[in-house]
DNA sequence: GGAAGTGATGCAATTTTTGCATCACTGCAC
DNA sequence: GTGCAGTGATGCAAAAATTGCATCACTTCC
C-alpha cells in the first residue's frame, strides 16, 4: 500500500526507537526516512518524536498519532478482507494472543476446524500472559486475546467468559487417582509440578495454599505444560491445568488426552474457579475473519462447557 | 496532509462521479488523477469504480473503501484536534446537522456560549431533515445531529433525548390566548400556519388531526419558522413549534421570545409529545471539541428541560 | 454521421524522493 | 580530557515517481 508508506515508517521508527535502525529494517537510507518524518511532523504542525542522544522517542502527540496510525492499519486490513470477501471466498488474517493453556489443544483444534471451511484465512498466534495480551490488543497487534482472570484495562471488551475448575493431573496409578475430587490437604505430602509464577493457575493455587497454610513441595516449576506433562511419564508427581488445556478431556477416557495420565478436579470449596475471558479491543470493528472465528469458538465453547458466560 | 492525497482524490471522484470533473475541482489533470486511481485499484487488487459511458460510479468494494477513507479523515481530524489540544487552547471543528427548530435559538445560543470559552473552535451547521441528518452522520459529514422523532438506521447512537410538547403560538390578543392549554378541537375553525410536510412537528399534527377527524384550515405552509412567526405580526393565525425552537420560552414573559406572541401547549391527551434526539455515529470516537460540545449541550438541556432522557 | 462527453495510454517534462558525504551533538570507555 | 561509537540533521546530485500533453477508443445524444 503505497499511500501508507510514510505512516508505516513512523510506526517502525516508534517501535525501533531509532531512525537509523528503522531505516535498516525498512531497507532505505536513514536520510530518506529522517526527511519523511520531518515532513510529516511539519504537516502535523508539531514534532512527534523527542530527539534523544541515543535515538528518538514518541512524545505525547506522537503517542496519539501512532495509535491513530495503528488503528488505521487495522481498519485497512478489515476493509481489505471485507473487499476480498466480495469475490466469494473468505480471506483474511486473524491475530490471536493467548495464554499457554489454550494453545495446547483448544486453539489448534479450533483453528484447524475453521481453516477447513475457510482455507484462505491465515492465523498468527502469540503466546503471552495477561497484561501482555491486553497490551497487544491495545496496540492492535492482536485481534483477539484469551486472557486469564482479571481484566486490567477498561479498553478491553469481553466477548465471552469460560469458568473452569483447576484440574489435578497425575499418573494413572497415583494413589490419588482413585479419588473423584482432590482436596487441597491431599496435596500436602505430594510432589507438585507447578506452572511458573506469572501464570493464572499458579496464582490461584498459591493463594489457596497460603490460605490453608499448606506448604507445598514444589519439585519443579515450568511455563511449559507440555514439559510438565511429559515429566510425569518419568516420575510420579502432580501437575495442574484447566480443562481447556485438555480440550475438555476431564476424564481419563478422553481419547485426545494423555493415556497414561488422569485428571481430577480440585474441590471447588478449596480452590476457586479460574476464568478465561475471550476479548477484543472495545469499540473496534473486527475484521470479518476474526469476527467469524470469534463466533465460531464461542459456539464451540458453548457446546463444550456449560459454564460459558456469553456477553 | 500529503500522505492522504490519493485517498482524498478518491473521495472527490466518488462524490463527483467523474474523473475529469474531479480533476478540475482538484486542479490537476484528469490523466494524473486517473492514474492515481488505477494505481490504488491495483494495490487493492480490485477495481473500486465501475466505468460507465458518462463517468464512474463506486462498486461495492469502492463503497466499502470510501467509507473507510471518510472514517480515516474524520479520525485524523480528531487526532489533530487532540494534538493541538496539548499545546493549551482547545482547537477543533464541530459539524452539526440539525432540523430548523433547534437552529432558531437553541444552537445559536449554545454555540455562542461554547465559543466564548473556546474561541479556537469553529463550527459548521447544516439544516436538514431526519433522514438527511442521519445520512450525514454516516458519511461522516457531521459529527453531531439533532434528529426529530424516529431513528431509522441502527448506526446512530442517541446521546440524549428531549421530549417536548408541541406549542401553539398566536398573537397576544388571540381568543385562544386566554386558555392555558389548547385542545385540538379548538383548532377546527382557526387559520393554521403549518410547517411543511417533511417536518416532524407537521407529521405529528397531521396524524393527530386525522385521528380526531378535524379538517384544518391551513392557510400557509412553510419550512421557515422565522417566516411563519413574522407572518403572525401581520395576520392573526396559529402556528406550531416545540419549545426548543423558542429556547425554553414557553410563557409569554420570556424575554427572548417574540413580545407580540404567546405560546400555549397543546393538550398531551390530543397530541403526543415530540422527541428530539441528539445523536452521533455509533462506535465513533468524536473529536475532542465535538465531544465537549455535546457534553455542554446535554448539561444545558438538563437544566432547561426536565424531560431530558440521558443515555 | 458528427459532436461532445467519458476513461485509458505512450512519451517527455517536471517534481519528488533518495542516497552519499558530512556536520553537529551526546554518552561512554579508557 | 580524548577518542570513539552512536545519534539525527542537511547540502547536493542521481534516481524515481508524478504530471501534463496529445491522442485513442468508446458511448450517448442530436
Amino acid at each position: 500500500m503505497r499511500f501508507m508508506t510514510s505512516l508505516r515508517f513512523i510506526d517502525v521508527v516508534a517501535r525501533e526507537g531509532s531512525i537509523r535502525k528503522a531505516a535498516d529494517k525498512l531497507a532505505i537510507t536513514s536520510t530518506a526516512l529522517n526527511r519523511r518524518i520531518l515532513q510529516i511532523e511539519d504537516e502535523i504542525g508539531q514534532p512527534l518524536f523527542e530527539r534523544l542522544p541515543g535515538g528518538v522517542r514518541l512524545n505525547t502527540a506522537g503517542e496519539i498519532f501512532v495509535q491513530h496510525i495503528r488503528s488505521q492499519f487495522a481498519d485497512l486490513a478489515r476493509v481489505q478482507s471485507q473487499i476480498a470477501d466480495l469475490s466469494g471466498i473468505r480471506r483474511g488474517h486473524v491475530q490471536i494472543a493467548s495464554g499457554a493453556d489454550a494453545l495446547r489443544r483448544f486453539l489448534p483444534a479450533a483453528i484447524a476446524a475453521y481453516r477447513a471451511s475457510h482455507p484462505a484465512v491465515s492465523f498468527r498466534l502469540n503466546r503471552c500472559y495477561g497484561e501482555d495480551a491486553e497490551a497487544r490488543l491495545l496496540s492492535l497487534d492482536a485481534d483477539l486475546a484469551l486472557i486469564f482472570n482479571p481484566i486490567r484495562t477498561s479498553h478491553v471488551h469481553v466477548a465471552a467468559t469460560v469458568r473452569q475448575q483447576i484440574q489435578c493431573v497425575m499418573p494413572k496409578d497415583h494413589r490419588l487417582a482413585t479419588k473423584p475430587v482432590i482436596r487441597l490437604r491431599d496435596l500436602a505430602s505430594e510432589d507438585l509440578v507447578l506452572p511458573s509464577a506469572h501464570s493464572g493457575v499458579r496464582q490461584i493455587l498459591d493463594s489457596a495454599l497460603l490460605r490453608r497454610n499448606i506448604d507445598p513441595q514444589v519439585i519443579l516449576e515450568s511455563d511449559s505444560f507440555e514439559f510438565m506433562q511429559n515429566f510425569l511419564h518419568f516420575r510420579s508427581a502432580l501437575f495442574f491445568q484447566i480443562p481447556i488445556a485438555m480440550d475438555g478431556g476431564i476424564s481419563e477416557d478422553d481419547g485426545g488426552f494423555d493415556a497414561q495420565l488422569v485428571s481430577r478436579p480440585l474441590d471447588p470449596a478449596d480452590v476457586p474457579e479460574g476464568t478465561r475471558h475471550i476479548c477484543h479491543l472495545k469499540g473496534r470493528v473486527l475484521p470479518v475473519a476474526a469476527a467469524k472465528f470469534l463466533d465460531d469458538i464461542i459456539t464451540n465453547l458453548r457446546s463444550s462447557y456449560r459454564d460459558l458466560v456469553d456477553q
